[in-house]
DNA sequence: GGCGCATGCTCAG
DNA sequence: TGAGCCTGCGCCC
């Protein structure tokens, strides 16, 4: 479930079981044994995440840059490592001690597993919007792209250069909550609103990282911001973790019209149509 | 057990 | 714009 959130939280898991320790790096697959042989047995320094990626820095700056793509999958496990199942491109195994568990993690699927120079560690860097899990990231840096825009913000929000970290689901939920028509033009947005947006996706994603999952459904909290959610069935409220996402054909919670999807850019929008009502521009009205 | 789809992104054309 | 990556899940049989 790659968003920023599960990045982060992937990279929080890898710090706490492997790094500052020589870890056994292998693998099984085949496709990145060269960089393997050459990191393996030394130590790993930290790991962290930017947007959705993720990147696992080996000492002498030796960095790899772990992009999971739609499905790629890196699984931790506590114990020894067991004879690795599947196409496992990366395999990390730390032994036990200092009080730590052995722990083994396998990568399989992603779309990119490299081993960067940080140089390309600051070109790829360098292309990233700011990233709302990241503390001190400036919204305006993204406002700025958004408002100079007249594609759609549903696009915009997905961009990555915009705005790293969010997908799918976040854009469909935070464009809801925000009652945002997602085929409306970036430039037409009022920057007080993407403001407002901005600071809603802080809040969404680390609750994502809190709870291993997208949830942007909480009820008591969100009726000041949501606005009608009172009026909302609590019952069908409280079983879905999600407004819109992937709920087309369904009834919108909050005022029961039916929720839409639409293609764009080859991904699936999902809106309310009367929540999030169709932005008609002036010039098009006069 | 098989099938289709998916939270993403790159590159060819 | 479409193929490719090649995992995991929900759904149907």
């Amino acid at each position: 479930m790659p968003e920023g959130h599960t990045l982060f939280r992937l990279a929080q898991t890898l710090h706490e079981h492997f790094a500052e320790r020589e870890v056994r790096v292998s693998s099984p697959q085949g496709r990145f044994v060269d960089a393997a042989a050459l990191l393996d047995g030394t130590v790993l320094e930290s790991a962290s995440s930017y947007g959705k990626h993720l990147f696992t820095d080996f000492a002498e700056d030796r960095c790899v840059h772990v992009h999971l793509g739609l499905y790629g999958t890196f699984a931790v496990h506590e114990g020894a490592a067991l004879p690795p199942v599947g196409q496992v491109r990366l395999r990390l195994v730390a032994p036990g001690g200092d009080g730590r568990p052995a722990a083994y993690g396998d990568l399989r699927g992603a779309t990119a597993c490299e081993l960067i120079a940080p140089e390309e560690r600051g070109r790829l860097l360098d292309r990233l919007g700011p990233d709302p899990l990241r503390p001190g990231s400036d919204w305006t840096r993204a406002w700025d792209r958004v408002s100079r825009s007249r594609a759609p913000v549903g696009g915009l929000l997905m961009d990555q250069a915009v705005l790293a970290g969010i997908g799918n689901v976040y854009r469909a939920e935070v464009l809801f909550r925000h009652r945002v028509d997602p085929l409306r033009p970036g430039n037409t947005l009022r920057r007080v609103t993407f403001e407002h947006l901005w600071h809603d996706l802080v809040e969404l994603l680390a609750d994502g990282v809190r709870v291993g999952r997208i949830v942007t459904v909480h009820p008591p909290r969100d009726d000041a911001l949501v606005g009608r959610v009172q009026q909302a069935d609590p019952q069908l409220l409280g079983r879905s973790p999600v407004f819109v996402y992937r709920r087309a054909g369904e009834p919108c919670f909050v005022c029961g019209a039916v929720v839409r999807t639409q293609e764009l850019a080859g991904r699936n929008l999902f809106w309310c149509p009367r929540c999030q009502p169709r932005f008609r521009s002036r010039a098009r009205a006069a």
